[in-house]
DNA sequence: ATGTCC
Protein backbone atom coordinates (compact mmCIF):
# COMPACT_ATOMS: atom_id res chain seq x y z
CA UNK A 1 0.00 0.00 0.00
CA UNK A 2 1.10 3.56 -1.08
CA UNK A 3 1.88 6.01 1.61
CA UNK A 4 0.59 9.87 0.96
CA UNK A 5 4.04 11.75 0.78
CA UNK A 6 3.02 14.76 2.74
CA UNK A 7 4.42 16.81 5.45
CA UNK A 8 3.99 19.09 7.80
CA UNK A 9 6.50 21.50 6.07
CA UNK A 10 4.81 21.42 2.53
CA UNK A 11 1.36 22.53 4.71
CA UNK A 12 3.68 25.77 5.85
CA UNK A 13 4.44 26.09 2.15
CA UNK A 14 1.03 26.49 1.35
CA UNK A 15 0.57 28.99 3.91
CA UNK A 16 -1.48 26.91 7.01
CA UNK A 17 -0.85 28.29 10.07
CA UNK A 18 1.87 26.91 12.76
CA UNK A 19 -0.95 25.29 14.94
CA UNK A 20 -2.93 21.95 15.65
CA UNK A 21 -4.55 22.66 11.96
CA UNK A 22 -1.29 21.36 10.63
CA UNK A 23 -1.61 17.89 12.13
CA UNK A 24 -5.05 17.57 11.79
CA UNK A 25 -4.85 17.90 7.67
CA UNK A 26 -2.26 15.72 7.63
CA UNK A 27 -4.19 12.96 9.15
CA UNK A 28 -7.45 13.41 7.66
CA UNK A 29 -5.41 13.77 4.11
CA UNK A 30 -2.95 10.62 4.83
CA UNK A 31 -6.24 8.73 5.99
CA UNK A 32 -8.42 9.67 2.68
CA UNK A 33 -5.98 9.74 -0.12
CA UNK A 34 -3.28 7.24 0.76
CA UNK A 35 -2.45 6.35 -2.92
CA UNK A 36 -3.74 9.92 -4.37
CA UNK A 37 -1.58 12.24 -6.33
CA UNK A 38 -0.43 14.80 -4.07
CA UNK A 39 -0.52 17.81 -6.88
CA UNK A 40 -4.66 17.14 -5.93
CA UNK A 41 -4.35 16.53 -2.39
CA UNK A 42 -2.56 19.90 -2.11
CA UNK A 43 -5.12 21.57 -4.47
CA UNK A 44 -7.78 20.84 -2.43
CA UNK A 45 -5.84 21.70 1.31
CA UNK A 46 -5.31 25.23 -0.69
CA UNK A 47 -9.13 25.40 -1.08
CA UNK A 48 -9.82 24.65 2.27
CA UNK A 49 -7.79 26.97 3.64
CA UNK A 50 -8.98 30.00 1.38
CA UNK A 51 -12.00 29.28 1.89
CA UNK A 52 -12.39 26.82 4.98
CA UNK A 53 -16.15 27.98 5.99
CA UNK A 54 -17.15 26.22 2.75
CA UNK A 55 -15.54 23.40 4.46
CA UNK A 56 -16.67 23.16 8.08
CA UNK A 57 -20.12 21.43 7.28
CA UNK A 58 -17.95 18.36 5.22
CA UNK A 59 -17.63 15.14 6.79
CA UNK A 60 -14.43 14.56 6.13
CA UNK A 61 -12.53 17.93 5.35
CA UNK A 62 -14.56 19.57 8.06
CA UNK A 63 -12.23 19.12 10.74
CA UNK A 64 -9.23 20.60 9.00
CA UNK A 65 -11.77 23.70 8.66
CA UNK A 66 -12.68 24.01 11.87
CA UNK A 67 -9.03 23.83 12.86
CA UNK A 68 -8.22 26.80 10.98
CA UNK A 69 -11.81 28.62 12.23
CA UNK A 70 -10.24 28.00 15.84
CA UNK A 71 -7.01 29.07 16.42
CA UNK A 72 -5.92 28.07 19.86
CA UNK A 73 -5.98 24.45 19.57
CA UNK A 74 -1.90 24.25 20.53
CA UNK A 75 -2.12 25.48 23.96
CA UNK A 76 -1.05 23.26 26.23
CA UNK A 77 -3.68 22.31 28.53
CA UNK A 78 -2.81 22.23 32.39
CA UNK A 79 -4.20 20.21 35.50
CA UNK A 80 -5.83 21.56 38.15
CA UNK A 81 -4.30 21.97 41.21
CA UNK A 82 -7.22 20.48 42.82
CA UNK A 83 -8.78 17.04 42.20
CA UNK A 84 -12.97 16.62 41.72
CA UNK A 85 -14.87 14.38 43.93
CA UNK A 86 -13.78 10.52 43.79
CA UNK A 87 -14.84 7.23 46.10
CA UNK A 88 -12.37 4.47 45.28
CA UNK A 89 -13.86 1.07 46.72
CA UNK A 90 -11.89 -1.82 47.92
CA UNK A 91 -8.30 -1.86 49.92
CA UNK A 92 -6.31 -3.57 47.92
CA UNK A 93 -5.42 -0.98 45.15
CA UNK A 94 -1.80 0.34 44.71
CA UNK A 95 -0.46 3.82 45.18
CA UNK A 96 0.31 3.76 41.44
CA UNK A 97 -3.29 2.80 40.44
CA UNK A 98 -5.06 5.55 42.67
CA UNK A 99 -2.36 8.01 41.49
CA UNK A 100 -3.53 7.31 38.14
CA UNK A 101 -6.93 8.34 38.70
CA UNK A 102 -5.99 11.06 40.65
CA UNK A 103 -4.16 12.54 37.44
CA UNK A 104 -7.73 12.16 35.96
CA UNK A 105 -9.22 13.92 38.63
CA UNK A 106 -7.02 16.99 37.84
CA UNK A 107 -8.18 17.56 34.12
CA UNK A 108 -9.92 20.36 33.69
CA UNK A 109 -12.67 18.56 32.00
CA UNK A 110 -13.07 16.38 34.75
CA UNK A 111 -16.35 16.14 36.94
CA UNK A 112 -16.10 13.15 38.93
CA UNK A 113 -14.30 9.70 39.47
CA UNK A 114 -14.21 6.71 40.88
CA UNK A 115 -12.05 3.36 41.47
CA UNK A 116 -13.37 -0.24 41.49
CA UNK A 117 -12.40 -2.94 44.00
CA UNK A 118 -10.78 -4.66 41.25
CA UNK A 119 -8.69 -1.74 40.03
CA UNK A 120 -5.28 -1.74 38.41
CA UNK A 121 -2.86 -0.22 36.55
CA UNK A 122 -3.42 0.95 33.03
CA UNK A 123 -2.83 3.44 30.46
CA UNK A 124 -4.00 6.74 31.63
CA UNK A 125 -7.10 6.00 33.32
CA UNK A 126 -6.61 2.71 35.43
CA UNK A 127 -8.21 -0.54 34.26
CA UNK A 128 -11.35 -0.26 36.84
CA UNK A 129 -11.62 3.05 36.75
CA UNK A 130 -14.84 4.98 35.88
CA UNK A 131 -14.65 8.81 35.02
CA UNK A 132 -17.14 11.14 33.89
CA UNK A 133 -15.83 14.53 32.43
CA UNK A 134 -17.99 17.21 30.47
CA UNK A 135 -18.80 17.41 27.05
CA UNK A 136 -15.69 15.23 25.79
CA UNK A 137 -14.64 11.91 25.43
CA UNK A 138 -11.33 10.76 26.40
CA UNK A 139 -10.00 7.52 23.43
CA UNK A 140 -8.01 6.03 26.30
CA UNK A 141 -10.24 6.35 29.20
CA UNK A 142 -12.75 3.59 26.98
CA UNK A 143 -9.61 1.44 26.81
CA UNK A 144 -7.80 -0.64 23.55
CA UNK A 145 -10.69 -3.06 24.17
CA UNK A 146 -13.81 -1.11 22.87
CA UNK A 147 -16.73 -2.74 23.70
CA UNK A 148 -15.43 -5.20 25.59
CA UNK A 149 -18.07 -7.02 27.50
CA UNK A 150 -19.85 -9.99 28.97
CA UNK A 151 -22.20 -11.86 27.84
CA UNK A 152 -24.77 -14.93 29.84
CA UNK A 153 -27.71 -17.11 28.11
CA UNK A 154 -29.10 -18.79 30.15
CA UNK A 155 -30.65 -21.70 28.42
CA UNK A 156 -33.78 -24.19 29.33
CA UNK A 157 -31.21 -27.30 29.18
CA UNK A 158 -31.42 -29.44 32.03
CA UNK A 159 -28.03 -28.71 34.30
CA UNK A 160 -27.85 -32.37 34.86
CA UNK A 161 -26.64 -32.72 30.96
CA UNK A 162 -23.36 -30.58 31.55
CA UNK A 163 -22.25 -34.19 33.57
CA UNK A 164 -23.87 -36.37 31.53
CA UNK A 165 -22.57 -35.35 28.09
CA UNK A 166 -19.87 -33.28 28.92
CA UNK A 167 -17.78 -34.27 26.15
CA UNK A 168 -20.12 -32.90 23.23
CA UNK A 169 -19.83 -29.40 25.40
CA UNK A 170 -16.33 -29.81 25.29
CA UNK A 171 -16.19 -30.53 21.48
CA UNK A 172 -18.94 -27.66 21.09
CA UNK A 173 -15.80 -25.16 22.27
CA UNK A 174 -13.15 -26.92 20.46
CA UNK A 175 -14.68 -26.50 17.53
CA UNK A 176 -16.91 -23.68 17.35
CA UNK A 177 -15.52 -20.70 19.51
CA UNK A 178 -11.88 -19.13 17.65
CA UNK A 179 -9.05 -17.89 19.61
CA UNK A 180 -5.92 -16.06 19.30
CA UNK A 181 -4.62 -13.97 16.53
CA UNK A 182 -5.56 -16.73 13.52
CA UNK A 183 -8.07 -18.52 14.18
CA UNK A 184 -11.47 -17.53 12.16
CA UNK A 185 -14.69 -19.24 11.42
CA UNK A 186 -14.88 -21.14 8.35
CA UNK A 187 -18.20 -19.30 7.16
CA UNK A 188 -20.34 -16.72 8.55
CA UNK A 189 -24.30 -15.74 8.09
CA UNK A 190 -25.48 -12.50 7.21
CA UNK A 191 -25.29 -9.66 9.99
CA UNK A 192 -26.94 -6.26 10.14
CA UNK A 193 -24.21 -4.86 11.32
CA UNK A 194 -22.26 -4.89 8.27
CA UNK A 195 -25.21 -3.26 6.64
CA UNK A 196 -24.26 -0.06 8.76
CA UNK A 197 -23.83 3.06 6.52
CA UNK A 198 -21.39 4.11 9.65
CA UNK A 199 -18.65 2.23 7.27
CA UNK A 200 -18.48 4.49 4.62
CA UNK A 201 -18.80 7.24 6.20
CA UNK A 202 -15.69 7.05 7.91
CA UNK A 203 -12.58 6.07 6.24
CA UNK A 204 -11.01 3.78 9.00
CA UNK A 205 -13.80 1.74 9.02
CA UNK A 206 -14.36 1.44 5.84
CA UNK A 207 -10.89 0.22 5.28
CA UNK A 208 -11.10 -2.18 8.54
CA UNK A 209 -14.75 -3.84 7.45
CA UNK A 210 -13.16 -6.66 5.79
CA UNK A 211 -11.44 -7.63 8.82
CA UNK A 212 -13.88 -7.15 10.87
CA UNK A 213 -16.24 -9.57 9.29
CA UNK A 214 -13.42 -11.88 8.87
CA UNK A 215 -13.06 -11.66 13.20
CA UNK A 216 -17.06 -11.87 13.83
CA UNK A 217 -17.81 -14.23 16.37
CA UNK A 218 -14.07 -14.74 17.50
CA UNK A 219 -12.37 -14.44 20.99
CA UNK A 220 -8.95 -13.09 20.75
CA UNK A 221 -6.93 -13.46 23.74
CA UNK A 222 -5.65 -11.84 27.18
CA UNK A 223 -7.96 -12.62 30.08
CA UNK A 224 -10.88 -13.66 27.22
CA UNK A 225 -12.94 -17.15 27.21
CA UNK A 226 -15.99 -18.80 26.77
CA UNK A 227 -17.40 -21.19 29.24
CA UNK A 228 -20.24 -23.32 30.11
CA UNK A 229 -21.17 -23.60 33.46
CA UNK A 230 -23.81 -23.90 36.44
CA UNK A 231 -26.24 -20.11 36.41
CA UNK A 232 -27.70 -20.25 39.97
CA UNK A 233 -30.62 -17.81 40.16
CA UNK A 234 -30.57 -16.92 44.11
CA UNK A 235 -32.96 -14.34 44.15
CA UNK A 236 -35.91 -13.70 41.48
CA UNK A 237 -35.99 -10.83 39.41
CA UNK A 238 -38.89 -9.36 36.91
CA UNK A 239 -35.77 -8.66 34.32
CA UNK A 240 -34.82 -12.13 34.38
CA UNK A 241 -38.03 -13.82 34.74
CA UNK A 242 -36.61 -17.18 36.36
CA UNK A 243 -37.61 -19.44 39.07
CA UNK A 244 -34.92 -19.80 42.06
CA UNK A 245 -32.51 -22.47 40.72
CA UNK A 246 -29.86 -24.01 38.55
CA UNK A 247 -29.65 -23.76 35.17
CA UNK A 248 -26.83 -24.48 32.40
CA UNK A 249 -25.13 -21.75 30.88
CA UNK A 250 -22.84 -19.81 28.21
CA UNK A 251 -20.61 -16.83 29.39
CA UNK A 252 -18.34 -15.19 27.21
CA UNK A 253 -16.18 -12.44 27.71
CA UNK A 254 -14.51 -10.55 24.47
CA UNK A 255 -14.59 -7.29 22.59
CA UNK A 256 -14.31 -5.61 19.59
CA UNK A 257 -11.04 -7.30 18.57
CA UNK A 258 -8.66 -5.62 15.48
CA UNK A 259 -11.66 -3.68 14.38
CA UNK A 260 -11.78 -1.78 18.17
CA UNK A 261 -8.17 -1.91 18.46
CA UNK A 262 -7.39 0.08 15.90
CA UNK A 263 -10.23 2.44 15.71
CA UNK A 264 -8.79 2.75 19.32
CA UNK A 265 -5.32 3.08 18.49
CA UNK A 266 -5.96 5.95 15.97
CA UNK A 267 -8.32 7.93 18.26
CA UNK A 268 -5.89 8.25 20.82
CA UNK A 269 -3.10 9.50 18.68
CA UNK A 270 -4.68 12.37 17.05
CA UNK A 271 -6.38 13.10 20.77
CA UNK A 272 -3.10 13.31 21.40
CA UNK A 273 -1.73 15.31 18.83
CA UNK A 274 -4.80 17.66 19.03
CA UNK A 275 -4.97 17.84 23.15
CA UNK A 276 -1.31 18.61 24.63
CA UNK A 277 -0.83 17.75 28.23
CA UNK A 278 1.35 17.75 30.83
CA UNK A 279 3.54 14.35 30.13
CA UNK A 280 1.85 12.18 32.96
CA UNK A 281 -1.42 13.07 31.89
CA UNK A 282 -0.69 12.51 28.30
CA UNK A 283 -3.40 9.53 27.93
CA UNK A 284 -5.71 11.10 28.89
CA UNK A 285 -6.17 13.47 26.02
CA UNK A 286 -9.42 14.29 24.87
CA UNK A 287 -11.33 14.81 22.00
CA UNK A 288 -14.50 17.89 22.43
CA UNK A 289 -18.06 16.01 21.59
CA UNK A 290 -18.48 19.59 19.75
CA UNK A 291 -15.90 18.73 16.99
CA UNK A 292 -15.90 17.00 13.78
CA UNK A 293 -12.83 14.57 15.56
CA UNK A 294 -15.23 13.99 19.15
CA UNK A 295 -18.10 12.87 17.11
CA UNK A 296 -16.21 10.67 14.43
CA UNK A 297 -15.37 8.86 17.68
CA UNK A 298 -18.11 8.65 19.42
CA UNK A 299 -19.72 7.26 16.03
CA UNK A 300 -16.76 4.62 15.83
CA UNK A 301 -17.07 3.93 19.32
CA UNK A 302 -20.39 3.07 18.97
CA UNK A 303 -20.23 0.75 16.25
CA UNK A 304 -16.71 -0.74 17.77
CA UNK A 305 -19.55 -1.56 20.89
CA UNK A 306 -22.40 -2.97 18.39
CA UNK A 307 -20.08 -5.22 16.53
CA UNK A 308 -18.89 -6.44 19.96
CA UNK A 309 -22.10 -7.76 21.14
CA UNK A 310 -22.86 -9.20 17.58
CA UNK A 311 -19.95 -11.18 17.74
CA UNK A 312 -21.08 -12.25 21.68
CA UNK A 313 -24.50 -13.62 19.69
CA UNK A 314 -22.87 -15.29 16.96
CA UNK A 315 -20.71 -16.93 19.60
CA UNK A 316 -23.53 -18.20 21.34
CA UNK A 317 -25.43 -19.21 18.36
CA UNK A 318 -22.29 -21.14 17.22
CA UNK A 319 -22.86 -22.79 20.67
CA UNK A 320 -26.01 -23.13 21.01
CA UNK A 321 -26.25 -24.80 17.42
CA UNK A 322 -23.67 -27.65 18.59
CA UNK A 323 -24.93 -28.66 21.86
CA UNK A 324 -28.93 -27.59 21.36
CA UNK A 325 -31.38 -25.94 23.67
CA UNK A 326 -32.69 -22.68 23.94
CA UNK A 327 -32.01 -18.99 25.69
CA UNK A 328 -34.38 -18.77 28.31
CA UNK A 329 -32.65 -15.19 29.36
CA UNK A 330 -29.90 -13.20 28.38
CA UNK A 331 -28.07 -11.01 30.64
CA UNK A 332 -24.83 -8.74 29.08
CA UNK A 333 -22.65 -5.68 29.42
CA UNK A 334 -20.00 -3.52 28.13
CA UNK A 335 -17.41 -3.04 30.42
CA UNK A 336 -14.87 -0.75 28.15
CA UNK A 337 -17.21 1.96 26.85
CA UNK A 338 -18.20 5.89 27.28
CA UNK A 339 -21.69 7.07 27.82
CA UNK A 340 -23.99 10.26 28.00
CA UNK A 341 -25.31 10.13 31.54
CA UNK A 342 -27.01 12.15 33.77
CA UNK A 343 -25.61 12.39 37.60
CA UNK A 344 -25.96 14.97 39.65
CA UNK A 345 -28.65 16.62 37.42
CA UNK A 346 -26.19 17.84 34.49
CA UNK A 347 -25.43 15.79 31.01
CA UNK A 348 -22.04 14.30 31.30
CA UNK A 349 -19.65 11.70 29.74
CA UNK A 350 -19.21 8.94 31.81
CA UNK A 351 -15.97 6.62 31.16
CA UNK A 352 -15.98 2.81 32.57
CA UNK A 353 -12.75 1.00 31.57
CA UNK A 354 -12.99 -2.47 32.76
CA UNK A 355 -15.74 -1.48 34.95
CA UNK A 356 -19.74 -2.76 34.84
CA UNK A 357 -22.65 -0.29 34.33
CA UNK A 358 -24.56 -0.43 37.48
CA UNK A 359 -27.14 2.27 36.88
CA UNK A 360 -30.32 1.61 39.29
CA UNK A 361 -32.06 -1.65 38.22
CA UNK A 362 -29.57 -2.32 35.32
CA UNK A 363 -28.55 -6.05 35.29
CA UNK A 364 -25.00 -7.03 35.15
CA UNK A 365 -22.43 -10.13 34.98
CA UNK A 366 -19.18 -10.14 36.73
CA UNK A 367 -16.94 -12.92 36.48
CA UNK A 368 -15.03 -14.71 39.43
CA UNK A 369 -12.22 -16.41 37.67
CA UNK A 370 -11.81 -19.87 35.64
CA UNK A 371 -12.54 -21.85 38.80
CA UNK A 372 -14.35 -19.30 41.14
CA UNK A 373 -18.13 -18.02 40.90
CA UNK A 374 -18.54 -15.30 39.16
CA UNK A 375 -22.13 -12.66 39.72
CA UNK A 376 -25.13 -11.87 38.10
CA UNK A 377 -26.22 -8.34 39.41
CA UNK A 378 -28.63 -5.20 39.64
CA UNK A 379 -26.85 -1.87 39.87
CA UNK A 380 -28.31 0.22 42.91
CA UNK A 381 -27.31 3.72 41.27
CA UNK A 382 -24.77 4.50 43.46
CA UNK A 383 -23.88 7.91 43.05
CA UNK A 384 -20.63 7.35 44.81
CA UNK A 385 -19.49 4.67 42.18
CA UNK A 386 -20.94 6.78 39.45
CA UNK A 387 -23.77 4.04 39.16
CA UNK A 388 -20.59 1.31 38.27
CA UNK A 389 -19.23 -1.92 39.44
CA UNK A 390 -15.95 -3.93 39.03
CA UNK A 391 -15.77 -5.53 36.17
CA UNK A 392 -14.31 -8.88 37.75
CA UNK A 393 -11.91 -9.62 40.53
CA UNK A 394 -8.60 -8.09 39.11
CA UNK A 395 -5.30 -9.27 38.73
CA UNK A 396 -3.55 -9.51 41.83
CA UNK A 397 -0.25 -10.86 39.98
CA UNK A 398 0.91 -9.09 36.99
CA UNK A 399 1.17 -11.39 33.58
CA UNK A 400 5.15 -10.70 34.00
CA UNK A 401 5.29 -12.54 37.49
CA UNK A 402 2.24 -14.66 36.78
CA UNK A 403 5.27 -16.54 34.73
CA UNK A 404 7.71 -16.93 37.73
CA UNK A 405 5.09 -17.30 40.35
CA UNK A 406 2.94 -20.97 39.25
CA UNK A 407 3.34 -23.54 36.59
CA UNK A 408 0.88 -25.36 34.32
CA UNK A 409 1.15 -28.07 37.20
CA UNK A 410 -0.29 -25.66 39.86
CA UNK A 411 -2.97 -24.76 36.89
CA UNK A 412 -3.88 -28.30 36.84
CA UNK A 413 -4.07 -29.18 40.91
CA UNK A 414 -6.27 -26.16 41.13
CA UNK A 415 -8.62 -26.83 38.60
CA UNK A 416 -8.70 -30.50 39.45
CA UNK A 417 -9.50 -29.56 43.15
CA UNK A 418 -12.46 -27.05 41.40
CA UNK A 419 -13.50 -29.69 39.12
CA UNK A 420 -12.84 -27.85 36.19
CA UNK A 421 -12.02 -28.13 32.65
CA UNK A 422 -9.68 -25.72 31.23
CA UNK A 423 -9.32 -25.68 26.93
CA UNK A 424 -6.47 -23.66 26.09
CA UNK A 425 -5.03 -21.05 28.89
CA UNK A 426 -1.73 -20.04 30.19
CA UNK A 427 0.55 -19.29 33.30
CA UNK A 428 -0.77 -15.59 32.89
CA UNK A 429 -4.33 -16.50 33.09
CA UNK A 430 -3.55 -18.77 35.69
CA UNK A 431 -7.19 -18.56 37.95
CA UNK A 432 -4.99 -17.84 41.49
CA UNK A 433 -3.82 -14.59 39.11
CA UNK A 434 -6.83 -13.19 40.16
CA UNK A 435 -8.23 -11.47 43.44
CA UNK A 436 -10.47 -13.35 45.88
CA UNK A 437 -14.15 -12.10 44.26
CA UNK A 438 -16.11 -12.46 47.55
CA UNK A 439 -14.00 -9.82 48.78
CA UNK A 440 -14.44 -7.83 45.83
CA UNK A 441 -17.91 -8.30 46.30
CA UNK A 442 -18.28 -7.08 49.50
CA UNK A 443 -16.28 -3.79 48.72
CA UNK A 444 -18.99 -2.99 46.67
CA UNK A 445 -22.16 -4.00 47.82
CA UNK A 446 -23.55 -0.03 47.62
CA UNK A 447 -23.43 -0.16 44.23
CA UNK A 448 -24.76 -3.92 43.28
CA UNK A 449 -27.15 -6.21 44.57
CA UNK A 450 -26.37 -10.01 43.83
CA UNK A 451 -29.37 -11.91 42.53
CA UNK A 452 -27.27 -15.31 41.44
CA UNK A 453 -23.74 -16.88 40.56
CA UNK A 454 -22.04 -18.51 37.75
CA UNK A 455 -19.65 -21.34 38.37
CA UNK A 456 -17.72 -22.33 35.35
CA UNK A 457 -17.47 -25.89 34.66
CA UNK A 458 -15.89 -26.32 30.91
CA UNK A 459 -13.78 -23.01 29.95
CA UNK A 460 -11.93 -22.25 26.91
CA UNK A 461 -9.37 -19.57 26.50
CA UNK A 462 -6.53 -18.74 24.07
CA UNK A 463 -3.58 -21.75 24.12
CA UNK A 464 -2.91 -25.22 23.55
C1' DA B 1 -6.42 -5.55 24.22
C1' DT B 2 -3.99 -5.81 19.03
C1' DG B 3 -2.35 -9.79 11.94
C1' DT B 4 1.25 -7.90 19.67
C1' DC B 5 6.24 -2.14 15.46
C1' DC B 6 4.42 0.25 8.55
Amino acid sequence: MGTLKLKGKDLLKLGFPNNQSINIALEVMKRNFATKNIHHVKTLLKNILHEPQNFADDLTFGQIAEALLTSNKTEKRMLLQNRVPFQIFGNNISDETKNQLYTGLKLPISVQGALMPDAHLGYGLPIGGVLAVENVVIPYAVGMDIGCRMSLSILDTPISYLDGAKDKYEKALAEHTKFGMNEVHKTHIDNEIFERDTFDLIPILKRMKGKAHKQMGTSGGGNHFVEFGEVEITEEEAQIDLPKGKYLGILSHSGSRGFGAEIAQYYSRVAAEQCPLPKEAQNFAWLSLDSHLGLEYWTAMTLAGDYASACHDDIHRRLLKAVGGRVKARIENHHNFAWKEIHNGKEVIVHRKGATPANENELGIIPGSMTAKGFIVRGKGNPDSLHSASHGAGRQHSRGACKNLFTQNDIKKELKLKKITLLGGSTEEAPMAYKNINEVMNAQSESVDILGTFQPRIVRMKGK
